[in-house]
DNA sequence: CTAGGGTTAG
């Protein structure tokens, strides 16, 4: 083809038409970068690139379409342009839709020294460049020289102004030149709905739809996606149905845009049923209808389905993006899966998709909420700091907190700070809820007092964090007065922080403020209905617990169903409360009542105010042994290797009587148990949680776990000579509770048993105090004793029969047996 | 001969 275009040339025959109809065709056909070029060189040998504006605009457009702006200019460069902007305009479009704005602002200012006059066809091209990279004083620039020049109505350039202005966040100097048109077509109102659309305005998004309506105009595919992303960020499922069917009504032609923009739209609106349908229904799908149906489920809650489906696209042999990866790698952080997530971060590098900061940072984040907090550090560690942004310190921090580690969040913080990075709204939540799960108040309240020097203003989700900190330390009034003054309206996150505080420190009278508050806001959130009931039952206010109880069922409203997942080798297993679909199922039932037979011998008391049914005391007990942790747990200690932790995610916060429970658990078997609730890790070690039961508590955070002081107390007696001392034990807490706090009231012999010295010698002998205690702790402790004890000595009467239906704890067996009979 | 509005992740 090159030879015959070269024939043509020596012979002379051809006349211009021939030349440019042969030009012509070759550019048609011309597939690849090389062969433009062959074309280029060609038409220069011969002479005729000067002399036809028409073919020189064709290979720009070409050029540009390869992604080579450099070839297009040097043709540019090369032609005579004569008096008209014609090749101009051509080449500035080939700089703004390859994305070179500054390249094209270049050309326009050279154009205007050129004295090249502008027309209608320039401004649309040189305001999409100052849109694309939001250059509004250039756009303003360009907006002055299209007044000058009088193209200020001409319907494309108003649009494109339209445009630039929206693109720039300049949305009400967009809406001004739209508010002037004298005519508006369905482009010029499609720019404008997107923009407020993209400026997460869809209530004005919609509004100015349905004007658009009112003037006749209907939609086209390009409108439809933006109204179904308008409606997706207002999450109106009525709303979403309707649109649905308007598309289904009016546009004939789908394109796979729509069903996309279809699919994220129920996606966000939580009906993932209907997504998966019109997913199902397209014959033709992209990369993009994938990743829009996995995003449905993974903001859904439901990131098994999600790694379903992931899997359905591997094997259909569509390749994941960047965004896939994305997508799942945070249904991996939501299932704290650390197996799966491991697996994924291997295909995301044997796959060679790009790893840049945005997945990076997921990717930290992920292993941080899979409990393995040491690899996100390294991760943070291996990359260079020219790869950093703010989210990846912000992951980081967020991931400390949620460990517990308050002093390396707040180290990280100022390190931040000292490597020049701006902190933004989002470290400020992490640093705030990190101090908030360390207990670390002064820290806290001075982080909160510094956001203003950050540029940071305060917004509700701070507020909460602050409220959750202050009303967790008691500081009941304290955090009310914060509520008060706050700029804005509280929101249901700062009121819920309120409640929760006040349910910890059985705080009626301001839990009705906040639960009144809270049922006006979420009327449909079923927790806050029963932490107020909680609050009204801890002070046995029984009618107003039953009027509750009424609310939530008039209302028809039911509690998340509880789940915990737990990992053994290649298999993800998920239990839900009293569970029998689990295949293993049968022997995690036996293995929970037995460990509650074995928990209660080491002085563990049932919480049976963690159960919110309306049932007898002694089914209590037996529901709180089907909790889905537990059963996690219990399955955990049965197949999983003991020198390795046992990794439980729960999707609800963890039950107080799970909490106690697993300390126990973890001081009996010597088992490291790491639980992830929706709330924060928990790390329980010998008796001990990482969140030093800041959680439960009534914020004093106790340096000795009344679990601790049980286990250790009841092994105690079994080590002495355990009949009479049971007795004797019995009879000292009868009389009153010596140990705690403070002093005791007299110094036995410590020969005879364990009374306050020996306690307190068991306590210094660990470091620790036992004075830390607060009151109300020990009131419950004492209680906890009283009946743990009264469990001991019933096992005592029947220790044959006790040991035949008991797996006994390795810590028993190395006791001598004789001290038991 | 050259023109304007768009979908997924956080």
């Amino acid at each position: 083809m090159h030879h015959r275009g070269l024939y043509l040339c020596r012979n002379s025959i051809a006349t211009f038409l021939e030349l440019e109809s042969h030009f012509d065709r070759l550019l048609h056909s011309c597939s690849s970068l090389t062969n433009l070029k062959q074309i280029h060189s060609s038409l220069i040998t011969c002479g005729f690139v000067r002399q036809s504006p028409h073919l020189g605009a064709q290979i720009i457009i070409k050029y540009s379409n390869f992604r080579d702006p450099e070839g297009a200019r040097s043709l540019f460069d090369d032609i005579h342009h004569g008096p008209n902007s014609f090749l101009w305009n051509t080449m500035l479009r080939a700089y703004a839709n390859g994305g070179h704005c500054s390249q094209a602002l270049e050309l326009y200012s050279l154009m205007r020294k050129t004295a090249i006059e502008p027309n209608n066809y320039t401004f649309p091209f040189v305001l999409k460049a100052c849109a694309s990279e939001s250059l509004s004083i250039h756009g303003k620039l360009v907006h002055c020289d299209v007044i000058r020049t009088g193209f200020n109505s001409d319907l494309y350039v108003e649009a494109a102004l339209v445009d630039m202005y929206a693109k720039c966040g300049l949305i009400d100097d967009g809406q001004k030149v739209f508010d002037r048109m004298s005519k508006r077509d369905l482009v010029c109102w499609t720019a404008m709905i997107t923009a407020y659309e993209q400026a997460e305005r869809p209530q004005d998004s919609l509004s100015l739809f349905n004007k658009m309506q009112q003037e006749d105009l209907s939609m086209d595919s390009i409108t439809a996606v933006s109204v179904a992303s308008a409606v997706g960020q207002l999450g109106d499922s009525k709303k979403a149905q309707s649109v649905h069917a308007y598309v289904i009504r009016n546009i004939f032609l789908w394109d796979i845009c729509v069903g996309n923009s279809i699919i994220a739209m129920y996606g966000k609106c939580g009906d993932v049923e209907k997504a998966r349908l019109i997913f199902d229904r397209m014959t033709e799908k992209d990369g993009i209808t994938w990743n829009s149906m996995l995003s449905g489920y993974t903001q859904n809650g439901l990131a098994s389905e999600a790694l379903l489906l992931f899997h359905q696209m591997q094997a259909s042999g569509s390749k994941p993006n960047p965004v896939t990866a994305l997508i799942m790698v945070s249904a991996c952080a939501y299932l704290g899966s650390w197996q799966l997530g491991r697996k994924l971060h291997n295909f995301i590098i044997d796959s060679e998709i790009e790893l840049d900061t945005t997945l990076w940072n997921a990717i930290m984040d992920m292993y941080a909420k899979c409990g393995d907090l040491d690899t996100a550090v390294e991760m943070f560690n291996r990359s260079h700091s020219s790869e950093r942004d703010v989210s990846s310190w912000n992951v980081l921090i967020s991931g400390y907190g949620m460990h517990g580690h308050g002093n390396e969040a707040l180290e990280l913080f100022s390190q931040m700070q000292e490597e020049g990075v701006q902190p933004n709204h989002i470290t400020f939540t992490s640093i705030l809820s990190a101090c908030s799960h360390a207990g670390l108040i002064n820290e806290g309240r001075k982080c909160f007092a510094d956001m203003t020097k950050f540029c940071v203003i305060p917004e509700a989700k701070h507020y909460a964090c602050m409220v959750d900190m202050l009303g967790r330390a008691g500081l009941l009034y304290e955090a009310y007065d914060l509520i008060k003054n706050m700029p804005t309206k509280p929101n249901d996150g700062v009121w819920g922080a309120l409640l929760l505080a006040c349910r910890i420190h059985g705080h009626g009278e301001l839990g009705e403020i906040a639960a009144n508050n809270l049922f006006q806001l979420e009327p449909e959130h079923t927790g806050y209905y029963i932490l107020m009931s909680n609050i009204y039952a801890a002070s046995s206010k029984w009618h107003e617990v039953g009027k509750l109880r009424q609310n939530i069922k008039s209302r028809g409203l039911r509690k998340p169903a509880a789940f915990s997942v737990i990992e053994f080798g290649k298999e993800v297993h998920g239990f839900h409360t009293a569970d029998q679909l689990n295949p293993y199922s049968r022997e995690v039932y036996k293995r929970v009542e037995s460990l509650a037979v074995e928990m209660k011998m080491v002085g563990y008391v049932p919480d049976r105010s963690c159960v919110l049914h309306d049932v007898e005391e002694e089914d209590k007990e037996h529901i709180l042994n089907y909790h889905s942790e537990k059963l996690a747990v219990a399955f955990g200690l049965m197949k999983i290797d003991p020198r390795t932790a046992i990794h439980v995610t729960k999707n609800l916060r963890v039950c107080n009587d799970c909490h106690s429970a697993f300390k126990f658990i973890s001081y009996i078997y010597r088992r490291k148990i790491i639980l992830r609730d929706a709330n924060r890790f928990h790390h329980f070690q010998g008796g001990l949680c990482s969140c030093k039961d800041y959680c439960l508590a009534d914020g004093t955070i106790q340096e000795y776990p009344e679990s601790r002081l049980q286990v250790e107390f009841t092994l105690l007696l079994l080590q002495m000579r355990v009949r009479w001392w049971t007795r004797e034990f019995h009879k000292e807490l009868k009389e009153d509770v010596r140990f705690f706090p403070g002093a005791p009231r007299s110094t036995k012999d410590s020969t005879t048993g364990p009374n306050a010295t020996t306690w307190k010698n068991l306590a210094m002998n660990r470091g620790r105090k036992i004075s830390v205690l607060s009151r109300p702790a020990c009131s419950t402790l004492y209680a906890n004793l009283k009946e743990g004890i009264g469990n001991l000595r019933r096992f005592m009467e029947e220790p044959r029969t006790l040991w035949k239906i008991l797996e006994i704890p390795r810590l028993f067996l190395d006791l001598p047996a004789t001290r038991l009979a």
